[in-house]
DNA sequence: ACTGTGACACAGG
DNA sequence: CCCTGTGCCACAG
């Protein structure tokens, strides 16, 4: 399968770029910022057959849950992590919940309340 | 226009 | 925790 370059994917790069180290973004997450909140699965794919200079071992599922078909595996995903200081625990999943990244000016708590 | 393909998400059991 | 099924939708033939 080949996915050269397009909007969403273009939009998906351009996200993953700005995901600072020690911190992640979720897939379901990346697909709503670019345009397509239910398209998660396609930034799977867009991951895969993206630039490898991007930062997609900053990318994991909701749960924490580490990639599973990262460019080297996710022991390779999980290394790269660690050496940004990200702890991933014993189910190999990282905390989402105290990571999560999201870009200056779309963070959900001001898309709909006035700070 | 239709079909196959997923590095996901979510609901069940 | 695990596994299974269903929905999902951009993109390439």
């Amino acid at each position: 399968m080949e996915r050269p370059e397009a909007e969403f994917a273009e939009r998906v790069y351009a996200y993953v770029a700005q995901i600072p180290a020690g911190r992640v973004m979720t897939y379901g997450q990346l697909a709503a910022l670019s345009g397509s909140p239910r398209a998660a699965r396609i930034v799977g794919g867009v991951a895969h057959y993206g630039p490898e200079s991007l930062p997609w071992h900053r990318v994991v599922n909701k749960q924490g849950g580490l990639a599973s078909g990262y460019y080297g595996g996710r022991s390779e995903q999980a290394r790269r992590l660690a050496e940004e200081g990200v702890e991933i625990d014993e189910q190999g999943n990282v905390d989402v919940e105290r990571l999560l990244w999201w870009p200056p000016g779309e963070e959900p708590s001001q898309m709909g309340l006035g700070l």
